[in-house]
DNA sequence: ATAGACTTTCCACTAACTGGAAGGTCAAGG
DNA sequence: CCTTGACCTTCCAGTTAGTGGAAAGTCTAT
């Protein structure tokens, strides 16, 4: 497989897999006589795991050591639950974050008449 | 005011101060004799607007926008309502996305022992 | 042989800062 | 007057996770 065919298959840019490759994360199986990179089955699959944790939020930091545990027949479900608890709480935090920016925010839309007129009382609380 | 107590005064660090200045959105009123950026209330002003608006999620694109309806004393509400608006619709959207995220990811993190064994339906997923 | 669809590397750019280096300035204390 | 330390300046690099594009090489079909 050369990189569209696997960009395809794992269904990411052919950009990011090549760039996935850069950075070290998941390497071509290797490299033909005029130096395109080849994908196996088992580097797609890789790809199409960090394009799962990626949906996730996971940083991509966090997908390298979790690509660690998957290829790790010896890992512990603790040492995978860990990493997936740690940005369930990161998620959990910014959703309180958001919440208390949207209620602020959609009650000072609600304030605003959004008239001709120059009084706001966006601009008076930002002001 | 030099730059040290402008950001103090407008609650941002001094690198950011220097760093809106850089991209023309708050300059500084003058400069002394060294060099040295000179701050007034004005000044002071439009950077806490900045960095209220900057809580609120605005982008820095936005924040110009705003700032300049601001001091604009023939603004409508209608024109700073249409960007609040706009911003808090994108909020919205982005809480929708992180619900759903959140929920996938709990389900998995629920679903996994956490144990010393190697069977974990997060990388069962992932995988 | 050539067109066009691939591939390669490398460089620049994105947002909104932050950190650090090298060097100039200012105020207080000895 | 000199020094010390806390300021200040500019400039460069790095952060995240890619994306866009240029120049050049390769492959495939006609």
């Amino acid at each position: 497989m050369n990189i569209s065919e696997a960009a395809k298959a794992s269904g990411l840019p052919v950009k990011t897999v090549r760039y996935y490759a850069d950075i070290g994360l998941v390497e071509a199986a290797s490299r033909s006589q005029a130096g395109y990179r080849i994908y196996n089955d088992a580097a797609v699959r890789r790809l199409s795991f960090i394009r799962r944790a990626r949906t996730f939020d996971f940083s991509v930091a966090e997908c390298r050591e979790l690509l660690d545990l998957y290829q790790d027949q010896g890992r512990t479900s603790a040492e995978v639950k860990k990493i997936a608890s740690k940005r369930l709480e990161e998620i959990e935090i910014k959703q309180r974050e958001l919440q208390a920016l949207r209620d602020d925010l959609a009650h000072l839309v609600k304030a605003c008449r959004g008239d001709d007129r120059p009084d706001c009382p966006i601009i008076d609380f930002l002001g």
